[in-house]
RNA sequence: GACCUCUUGGUCAAGCGGUCAAGACACCGCCCUUUCACGGCGGUAACACGGGUUCGAGUCCCGUAGAGGUCACCA
């Protein structure tokens, strides 16, 4: 049979990572094992809503590759493919679960519902629907349904035995039927609750697989009630674990963490996002660690998968993303940081294409780039002390005569003659003159005209980035600070 | 609180009754080197705890502890 599986969100604004992470796995099993993708909109909250959420689904999803076979935008045999839009499907096959005794109209007040809940609450117990509209006749039912009284349509969960359901990840779930409560299946808005929706969607839709976060595992049990009501056959689900900040709490946008989009716009490459995010709770069991989207569609399967809840970790997914930065070739590499160099740098006053070269093998993440530019534009304030080194060998003394002793004969070097083979050439045949080591020279020279302890490079590739005045301008400060 | 689930180094993780318990990130050290990186080499570091079962347990069973999830006319 083929494989159908489904990434089904709720239009909230962004897209989670673990959010991503479900829609990647969903992704990858269907096309790893050759079947279809489906997309679809949960949208039966109507107070939720956030205008242009949708088109943020598509975008993502589009950015990050994975192609849906079946979804609102592009239809598809089982649509239409936005709850909200599927509304008169479901009515139907809650009237059929009331004619089959698996349901019951509610005709209960929220006020009502809400006391018992706090008084349950008051006595320390949990609240459970206590079935009090079960009762009603046939004759007091059609009596209120023509007198219009809001009415909600409730699962009715047997008092007794057990439900269960088997999970690829978790094995056999069993709970006893009487600790579920009867939830709510249809709304008094006539929407579908996702407890109801889901279920006939994933039936209608003909899902094999459904892949979902395991906050479902305790409702599953429900689910598959449901599925024998109808007498259907459910659908092998996968629990997929949750991504944690740390140990107690999942990613969460509200409390600062990044969403896909934010790790976007911060610079980081979605191929790098996608290699960590997969090997985030799945497994390929092997050294290899290094997929393209394409080598994971084949490899992919669902024994990788993990059973604990995994921390996202920013340190290792930087890691990934200055290892997918180094493959870039010179001119994407370029091409990509130009953005970034151009917000602290005039690009008619600097050799953008040698910075990026420079830059290539000591970037992590995009936005780190004007932080480590910055002082070309504008020598920072700097305190004496940089001039220190041991392992160089350099003291402020070494240092002030270092640099008194390079600045005339780099004054002489003229404009024309400015390049790095040059600046190299001469200043490495001037230091034995001096008497000098390397490092007693080299090591203040780049200090003055950076101001920065580390830089993108060493005194030759920062001389010649500067300029001749700018780098001459620079040295005679220092030495005069140095005075 | 009730129910469900999870538990291998700081983090991601391999392991599916017999290994000196992989590998990666991070960290530390060394090498390379005009800084910082990159690269190379090496190192520190783990089976939550207690009982069983077994010749043998990270692997199976039962407890305990810790953590997460669910308990909505939200998904």
């Amino acid at each position: 049979m083929e494989v159908r599986t489904r990434f089904a969100p709720s239009p909230t604004g962004y897209m989670h990572l673990g959010n991503l992470r479900t829609a990647l796995y969903t992704y990858l099993f269907a096309r790893s094992k050759g079947g279809k993708f489906i997309l679809r909109i949960e949208d039966t909250d109507q107070e939720r809503e956030v205008p242009g959420a949708v088109d943020l689904i598509y975008k993502s999803l589009k950015i990050a590759g994975l192609s849906h076979d079946e979804g609102p935008d592009i239809g598809g045999p089982c649509g239409p493919y936005v709850q909200s839009e599927r509304k008169k499907l479901y009515m139907p096959h809650a009237l059929q679960l009331i004619e089959s005794g698996h349901a019951y109209y509610c005709f209960c007040t929220k006020e009502r519902l809400d006391e018992a809940r706090a008084e349950a609450e008051k006595r320390g117990e949990t609240f459970k629907y206590d079935k009090h509209c079960l009762s009603l006749s046939k004759e007091e039912i059609q009596q209120k349904l023509d007198a219009g009284v809001s009415y909600v349509i409730r699962q009715n969960i047997p008092t007794t035995g057990k439900a269960g359901f088997d999970d690829v990840i978790y094995g056999h779930v069993e709970v006893d039927c009487d600790t579920l409560d009867d939830n709510v299946l249809i709304k008094a808005d006539g929407l579908p609750t996702y407890n109801f929706a889901n279920v006939i969607d994933d039936h209608l839709m003909g899902i094999t697989h459904v892949m979902r976060g395991n906050e479902y595992l305790s409702s599953a049990p429900k689910y598959n009630l449901l599925y024998e009501a109808f007498g259907w056959t459910p659908p092998i689900y996968v629990h997929l674990t949750p991504v944690m900040a740390n140990a107690q709490r999942k990613l969460s946008k509200r409390k600062g963490d990044p969403s896909f989009e934010d790790l976007l716009s911060q610079g980081y490459l979605t191929e790098a996002i996608i290699n960590y995010m997969v090997l985030l709770g799945w497994s390929p069991r092997g050294e290899r660690e290094f997929y393209t989207l394409k080598e994971l569609e084949e490899v992919f399967d669902l024994e990788g998968l993990s059973k604990s809840p995994s921390i996202f970790d920013t340190v290792k997914l930087n890691w990934f993303n200055a290892e997918y930065i180094r493959k870039l070739s010179p001119e994407q590499f370029l091409e990509l940081a130009t953005p970034w160099l151009a917000q602290t740098l005039n690009p008619e006053k600097f050799d953008f294409k040698r910075i990026g070269e420079l830059l290539q093998a000591r970037t992590e993440v995009f936005n780190q780039i004007p932080g480590m530019v910055d002082f070309l534009a504008e020598l920072p304030e700097f305190e004496s002390d940089l001039y220190v080194n041991k392992k160089q060998k350099s003291t402020l003394e070494s240092a002030k005569q270092a640099l008194s002793l390079v600045r005339p004969m780099l004054g002489g070097i003229d404009e024309a003659q400015w390049t790095e083979e040059t600046l190299h050439d001469r200043v490495m045949a001037f230091i034995p003159e001096t008497g000098m080591k390397n490092g007693q020279l080299l090591w203040p020279m780049r200090i003055a005209i950076s101001g920065k302890l580390s830089t993108p490079g060493g005194a030759f590739e920062i001389a010649y980035l500067l300029g001749r005045e700018e780098t001459l301008r620079r040295l005679d400060l220092a030495i005069s600070a140095l005075s």
